[in-house]
DNA sequence: GTAGGGTTAG
């Protein structure tokens, strides 16, 4: 049944106020629409119109379909149910109904569904909005089939040149990893908005093109004002190529161009947080954290994460705390990553135990893989492999090459476990994955702490015959908004002179002061680096490059900030406590995990990696 | 005369 013939009472045209009224109470209808704000008001204006109107003008159709716009913002089912009333829905209440759905956490799967509904309906075709909302819903579902058949139609049904269509197909390919795709419909379009290039710069940041975003950001910046969205890429950008110069400048950027609304954004403020830790500078984001009006989970989670990554358990648990006791916010897996991330950083077997427990028992978290990751890398550094193995042989899911690493990399510490090593080993060797080159060198340094160095020289000849690349060690410093990189035995940079010879002056010193190198962390560059050249290789490290280049260049009292792709291992660690301590300067590195806070002879992470 | 595009974190 037709919605405007619902009601039996309705009267008749020729009971109808004159035109005049009519027009005077239609408006008035719709002004009530406007104000209202819950279904249950939505219904009283409806009976309102059903009794007061008159079905078939055009006005009435017109007031139907507003009525069903507010019910969709309302109530799925009520809109399903107004819906089928329709004799002949035109597009826009087509359009109106795949979005509410589109909008329903749990009714996205229907969206295609419909829109094909709508193709087959025949009496309407989909139009210009149709495709934003259902590209949206592919894009949030991955839906990669279904969205390149909008893509098609999208052309066929001639709008491949409207500006809302195109940037939802670039999100759409974006969501969907396809940047070909992506940037293709790009380039190709004729007028690109601002929205335009924030979102194809979006896709580039989430797919860690940060370089050619940046590109693309100073070409945009060249024809659009960047607003906040775009700025909010910006600060991720930065927080992906670990550029705190960069970094520094959107947030200047941000606060002159929009100061007002820079307090008021939580996403924004978030990105900036989120840059904050991951550039290393820990305390401007304790800054921007404190001074957010408002906060949600994100912006909690990136303090506790970033708490964690720079060794600041006691922060990162006080900060939980804060979330628990004075917010009226609920920790998440998330929230629970970066606490276990905190515990696990410093070594706090207890907590990580208890929080744990309390992730499942409390919040009913179940937890995933990397949370039962950070509690077996916990269990087996502090010397409780047994833990770890039992809780690995416990949890629902298969253990990861990461987990199994874990394991290795508490055998290769506490030297022994030869046989549990080389059983771990096997595990990950035999495990699906194509990238278990870090297995090899854990490996093979276990047998170097164990002295076999037999074992050692057969791992690398497997390593070689296998064709197993070992990723490069590299590290990275910035200096002056430029980034200088190094990979381990370097001698590609310009001042490559200059870091070796005050590497020769590092050793002696650090040889009067009674270190003994631990050869068995040697970067491992070639065979006889490793067996001949054992006490040379070790300076090869990269960041230790990396640290060198800092102290030549930069001035006293400036901290040294450098990023590494691999683990700091245990060698370095040490040496870069006494460097901090001889030259008397705070040494930053972050590697893949954490960042390492060097002064005075100490660091903020625990001492036992 | 009715509507539309982009949300982080490990």
């Amino acid at each position: 049944m037709a919605l405007s013939v619902i009601s039996p009472n309705i009267p008749s045209n020729s009971h109808s106020p004159p035109l005049h009224k009519h027009h005077k109470h239609h408006a008035y209808l719709l002004n009530l629409l406007a104000k209202s704000t819950s279904l249950s008001q939505l219904k009283q204006i409806q009976a309102h119109t059903l009794r007061t109107t008159c079905p078939n003008f055009p006005d009435t159709l017109f007031l139907n379909t507003r009525i069903f716009h507010v019910s969709s913002l309302h109530d799925l089912d009520y809109t399903f149910h107004l819906f089928s009333q329709f004799q002949n829905p035109n597009s826009f209440v087509w359009n109106t109904l795949i979005r509410a759905c589109a909008n329903n956490e749990g009714k996205k799967e229907e969206v295609f569904g419909l829109y094909k509904s709508m193709l087959c309906d025949g009496s309407v075709m989909p139009d210009k909005y149709t495709f934003p909302i259902v590209l949206k819903a592919c894009a949030y579902l991955f839906s990669i089939f279904e969205g390149r058949q909008l893509h098609c139609h999208v052309w066929k049904l001639g709008f491949g040149l409207d500006g809302y269509v195109n940037n939802s197909l670039i999100h759409f390919y974006g969501s969907c990893g396809c940047l070909d795709e992506a940037q293709s419909v790009f380039r190709e379009m004729r007028e690109r908005s601002v929205v335009s290039w924030n979102v194809i710069i979006d896709v580039l940041v989430r797919m860690g093109g940060f370089d050619e975003a940046v590109k693309l950001f100073r070409e945009m910046k060249m024809v659009f004002e960047p607003d906040g969205y775009g700025m909010q890429s910006m600060i991720s950008a930065c927080a992906g190529l670990k550029s705190l110069a960069l970094g520094m400048w959107c947030h200047c950027y941000v606060l002159r161009k929009f100061s007002s609304e820079v307090g008021e954004s939580i996403l924004l403020n978030n990105a900036l947080v989120d840059m904050y830790c991951k550039c290393g500078a820990v305390d401007i984001a304790t800054q921007v954290f404190e001074r957010m009006k408002k906060r949600d989970i994100h912006s909690w989670n990136s303090m506790i994460l970033g708490f964690a990554m720079h060794g600041k358990a006691e922060a990162a648990l006080e900060c939980f705390d804060c979330l628990v006791e004075e917010e009226e916010l609920v920790p998440n897996s998330i929230t629970f990553t970066g606490v276990l991330a905190a515990c696990n950083h410093r070594g706090l077997v207890v907590e990580g135990r208890r929080y744990f427990d309390i992730m499942v028992n409390e919040y009913n978290i179940q937890p995933v893989l990397e949370h039962y990751g950070s509690l077996v890398d916990l269990l087996g550094r502090a010397g409780h492999i047994d833990e770890a193995l039992d809780i690995i042989a416990n949890m629902p899911m298969k253990p990861d090459v990461v987990i199994w690493r874990s394991i290795l990399d508490a055998c290769s510490k506490k030297n022994g476990g030869l046989e549990l090593s080389e059983e771990v080993a096997r595990q990950i060797f035999e495990s699906e994955r194509v990238d278990c080159s870090g297995a090899y060198v854990l490996l093979s340094r276990v047998y170097a702490v164990a002295n076999r160095w037999n074992e050692v020289g057969l791992i690398r000849n497997w390593m070689t015959n296998k064709g197993v690349k070992k990723e490069p060690g590299c590290s990275s410093i910035e200096m002056y908004g430029i980034s200088h990189e190094f990979f381990a035995g370097d001698t590609s940079h310009s001042s490559t002179k200059e870091i070796y010879k005050l590497l020769d002056v590092i050793d002696k010193r650090l040889e009067t002061i009674g270190y003994v190198p631990d050869v068995s962390q040697a970067p491992m560059i070639d065979e006889e680096e490793l067996v001949d050249g054992k006490r040379h290789s070790l300076r090869l490290h990269s960041e230790r490059l990396a640290i060198a280049y800092g102290l030549l260049n930069l001035p006293p009292g400036v901290p040294i900030r450098v990023f590494k792709n691999l683990r700091v291992c245990n060698d370095c660690h040490n040496v870069t406590k006494l460097i901090s301590k001889i030259y008397n300067v705070d040494i930053i590195v972050r590697d893949r995990t954490r960042f390492h806070h060097f002064r005075n002879g100490s660091c903020s992470c625990m001492d036992y990696w």
